[in-house]
DNA sequence: CGAAGTAGCTTGCACAATGCAAGTGAAAAT
DNA sequence: ATTTTCACTTGCATTGTGCAAGCTACTTCG
């Protein structure tokens, strides 16, 4: 265990490629729609999505995000066994990668949460608002549900 | 080997998942970049890209997506060894995903290909449009370059 | 025509990633 | 003090990945 070699060492220097290697796996992209929409914030949280991630793939990759700069972990004040994860302004900042995932599927497949799509076709300039928004407040104040 | 089960069985009813399942490994998108801004249409050409893709890999990536109805393979009239792969309609509908891809990358990554993100970020709309017209071009004659 | 080359794979095998069940240690609740 | 909760870690079986080599159908060259 220890340090982490100071470069990973890319596969190209192509835009899309850095995304790939963040993000290219069945459950990254997973929690990060858990931490921007349903404001999954502790290990427990995000262990009750449908999905059902395995807890050591949950480690990992709440390890490799944060290595990535895409999430921050801090300890409870409140209560130390906790660890509150929240997004990064490079982890919010996703949320058009992720619009535009859920609409291509929404468009091509069939699928739930066609509620979501929906307000997502809309307007889709005041959804990517309004999630950054809750993400500021969430800076300061506790989640408000 | 045989026909394919009749449905894959998703982990979760939601969009995002459904995306993921498709598209989230090291290789997907990559072939879909190179199909949308590159032209590359065979798997030799596939096999030429940056990053050095298996051939095993490769041919395996294919059929997934082939089943996945993001892309066709034909046999190449004029070479009978050759087959050429083309997107889909849902395969190119996939340009706004890929694009917001490179622009998150842009924005937090040390890249290269800058000039193509700059093209994305003045006029994403128009870069769009130009990328499904090259692609409707190519469904009757080939390749312009 | 036959020999050589090319395109698109498949196979074998080593290694890495994943998934499940069970266990651990620190903090909190009772 | 004991039990429960939280965030993991460990062991192990299964699955996926990566490399090198081989294979087969088709094309080209002489």
């Amino acid at each position: 265990m220890g340090l982490r070699k100071s470069a990973p060492k890319r596969r190209s220097g192509c835009p899309l490629n850095a995304s790939v290697e963040m993000l290219g796996d069945r459950w990254s992209l997973l929690i990060i729609r858990d931490m921007m929409l349903l404001g999954s914030k502790t290990f427990k949280e995000f262990l009750g999505s449908y999905e059902h991630i395995a807890t050591n793939i949950l480690a990992d990759r709440l390890r490799k995000l944060e290595a990535y700069g895409i999430l921050r972990a801090k300890r409870d004040p409140a209560d130390g066994r906790k660890l509150i994860y929240k997004l990064t302004p490079k982890g919010i900042d996703l949320a058009p990668v992720l619009t535009e995932m859920v609409l291509w599927a929404g468009r091509h497949e069939k699928t739930k949460n066609q509620a979501l799509i929906r307000v997502m076709q809309r307007n889709k300039q005041k959804f990517l608002a309004q999630i950054r928004q809750r993400w500021e407040q969430n800076k300061t104040r506790m989640s408000a549900r």
